[in-house]
DNA sequence: CTGAAAGCGCTTACAG
DNA sequence: CTGAAAGCGCTTACAG
């Protein structure tokens, strides 16, 4: 357990200099290691008697170096305990090692599971991944020019439609990678990950249809969102192709919250001629809606059935249990995670298609019955 | 519109060095600026005609250079379009500008509200944030250490009270701060952030007895959690304190999850002799718990009380309504991260205490009712 | 297969 | 108040 230090005057010159660091570097010759705080490569290149560019080379391109050298460096590795300064590796090569990702709201519990499968495609890349609330005021187009300029990011995701990144200034050529994951925004052609919402919105209104349901209603999402307008023409498509009205007073204005469920019940109870059924735009209103009637003393799907749209986790424990449109939430965040990192590895756009596109699935469960 | 490019030898050299970057500067004329995908200080320092370290210090250290040289330096980083290349800034200052947080589980909903709080605040700061997910099995030790010793972060906020830092390999010294926040671990002092979770649960013990129910249960988180413990031993003090009972048979083992409050009311159906009301240890296992009932043919409240932990988004639309003791989520996450940058910046723990506790407030809706 | 050397873009004592 | 110069820790043509 005994360990002399030696301290070269160099060495010391170096740490006076560094004031406010505990830098020394010593030598345990019981262990024969070299312990010092943070080696460098240099300390390796010392230790296994190589010169740092083939410490350097046995990281990066073990097969350019020689089999025994290739042991010596590994070998003097362990002993320092050397781990690669990312940010020294970075600023060299001109890459950050990090994705960003742009997220509307943070707080929504929607976008956890996303963040879960985009985080677990990264860190299985070795990619970090930045995390950035678009609704923070300084995000706006400082942080994002910020990211794409200042080496913050290899690639970017962005989870908000409304962000434009050609709207940024600067040169667009240089700009690394971007893909949409969920939303995406109609006025530039970025690549896209997304669900398929018109066609879960048609599951849906089939699925009542089947159940007997003529009149059908629909609770949209906020009026300036491309999964709104996805979703309601979903609903007026099937609604058109099985040849079944879709009655102005019966498309429920909403914006994706409890609350707008709630108010579309109001409007619901308010109906002269009501829907027997309604598909709403996501989970959380359909929710809403279940509520507002239950407060008012009806019951679904006693008194109306209801579909929503996300199968978020609450969904299955609602009371009732809510037939849903499940999205792979993990999954479109995987497939984004991966589209990207394709683009930044392979420079190119023949790794994955533009606009990938993925199946949404009818679950059905207690709050949709026969008419 | 139009513009001369002019293209130096050394300037052409270097680009072929640097093959496959579009890398150029560009003079244009008429706006008179220097237009180049990403201008470095050089490029400023000429423009502005002043030394690199001028413009540094213009951009660091403002008070330090004149009037007059910032106003020119100024001029020139606009004209340039330049921004800080921040891997180089942080190599030369060994920082990151970065820190990371450890999530035990990204998919859950929970840590929704948190990392916002978290990210609000680090972004208000100039931090970026990274995350990663402590289940990633790559992440272990691995990542941990690598985020510690490989400059990749300036501090480390733990939302995983399973994490040890302290047991990681290397000098404990030149790590960086760590706060853990929601959880902790007992095993070591580092700072923490947390939930009053006893006297949270005491205030849920308390509302129970104040409608008249003497006969409380209560649904135990995961075993191994600090949380659990906390809350448990909240109830049971309360309990004491209250004169009541605490029977082992009315303690129902879970996990914090659905499920698990689904099962504890199959084994509250099996009991002889029921508990009136229960305090779950969390939202979920008290939902859970509803819809177990709910299947049975049994209501909340008339059959029995149930008071949540946590307010999630659901407890207020869940039906009936939940009471629960509501922790600020996204105040601990800004609390953890105001203390964390404190110690980052401060260096020392004067900043703020070593462990903040914050208050839990009890929110009566629906599941409850007079015994 | 290996090493010497230049350089990524910035910051910061140091000297004036 | 300002500039010349060293250096953060790494990578990579280049030459051997």
């Amino acid at each position: 357990m005994q360990s002399i230090t030696f301290i070269s005057v160099a060495e010391k010159k170096k740490c006076q200099a560094n004031s406010g660091e505990s830098c020394f570097e010593g030598f345990d010759e019981q262990a024969g290691q070299v312990t010092k705080a943070f080696p460098t490569i240099q300390d390796v290149a010392r230790v296994a008697k190589v010169s740092t560019a083939t410490v350097s080379r046995a990281l990066s391109y073990p097969e350019r170096v020689s089999k025994e050298t290739r042991r010596v460096v590994i070998d003097a590795i362990e002993r320092t305990g050397y781990r690669v300064n990312q940010t020294a590796r970075n600023l060299r090569r001109k890459q950050s090692g990090a994705i960003v990702v742009l997220v509307p709201n943070l707080g929504n519990p929607f976008f956890s599971k996303i963040l879960s499968g985009i985080e677990a495609t990264a860190s299985r890349e070795g990619l970090n991944v930045l995390i950035a609330d678009t609704r923070q005021p300084q995000v706006s187009p400082r942080l994002i020019g910020e990211y794409l300029h200042a080496n913050r990011a290899d690639g970017l995701i962005l989870l908000d439609g409304a962000i434009r990144p050609d709207l940024i200034p600067g040169a667009p050529d240089r700009r690394p990678p971007i893909v949409y994951c969920c939303e995406w925004n109609e006025d530039n052609d970025l690549p896209s990950v997304r669900f398929d919402n018109s066609g879960g919105a048609a599951l849906a209104v089939r699925h009542l249809h089947g159940l007997g349901h003529r009149k059908i209603g629909h609770i949209l999402g906020p009026g300036d969102n491309v999964l709104t307008r996805e979703r309601e023409q979903g609903v007026r498509s099937a609604l058109g192709a099985l040849g079944l009205e879709a009655r102005s007073d019966w498309f429920f204005d909403g914006d994706f919250s409890l609350a707008a469920g709630a108010r579309a019940a109001a409007h619901w109870l308010a109906l002269e001629d009501r829907p027997t059924a309604i598909a709403a735009a996501n989970d959380e209103m359909a929710c809403g809606f279940i509520s507002g009637l239950h407060r008012a003393g009806l019951s679904v799907p006693d008194d109306v059935s209801v579909v929503g749209f996300d199968d978020i986790d609450i969904a299955e424990q609602f009371i009732p249990a809510l037939t849903t449109i499940r999205q792979p939430r993990s999954e479109i965040g995987e497939s984004a995670a991966t589209a990207l990192i394709g683009r930044i590895r392979g420079g190119g756009s023949e790794t994955s298609p533009e606009v990938k596109v993925l199946g949404a699935e009818l679950i059905v469960r207690s709050s949709t019955r026969a008419a």
